[in-house]
DNA sequence: GCCAACGTTGGC
DNA sequence: GCCAACGTTGGC
């Protein structure tokens, strides 16, 4: 299983919006950058990603589970464009804002620190353990 | 609201 | 295929 982070700004798409949606789970369109939709393209269901809040809070607020693979992009006709669904697990008991992850050691190399304009990244399996013990996860 | 960083586009 | 110009993103 692989980890990933997913960006939105609240006013676009929340949290509060994902789980809404359930174990339905929506698809995480709109991207339109390569990287991102690269990243999409290797996810297999059963990935586990963080929930980020770009913009005004700029902080980690929960983890979803990817529940389908990369297929087309509802929101257009283009075909270069894909994108995966995704479903709500559980909040983060304690979100973690950026500020607090660039204080962390364990945590400087993450893409969110090195690229912060990436809207799909890869999350190590350390930095995924270290983010769900600093927000009060424990399954992590 | 500003601006740096980045990605994309299009002229050559 | 290079690179300048432009648009967008997101931290500050």
């Amino acid at each position: 299983m692989r980890y990933w982070l997913f960006k939105s700004e609240p006013s676009t798409w929340s949290w509060d919006q994902q789980v809404a949606k359930g174990d339905a789970g929506e698809e995480w369109d709109g991207v339109r950058n390569y990287q991102a939709r690269n990243h999409m393209r290797e996810m297999q269901v059963g990935d586990r990603g963080f929930f980020y809040h770009s913009q005004k809070d700029r902080e980690i607020v929960g983890t979803v589970e990817v529940i389908a693979e990369a297929h087309p992009d509802s929101t257009t006709d283009d075909e270069r464009w894909e994108c995966v669904d995704i479903k709500a697990l559980e909040p983060l008991p304690e979100p973690i804002d950026l500020d607090q992850i660039k204080m962390e050691e364990a945590l400087a190399d993450m893409v969110l620190v090195k690229n912060s304009r990436l809207s799909v990244q890869p999350v190590t399996k350390a930095e995924w353990k270290h983010i769900c013990r600093m927000g009060g996860l424990t399954s992590g």
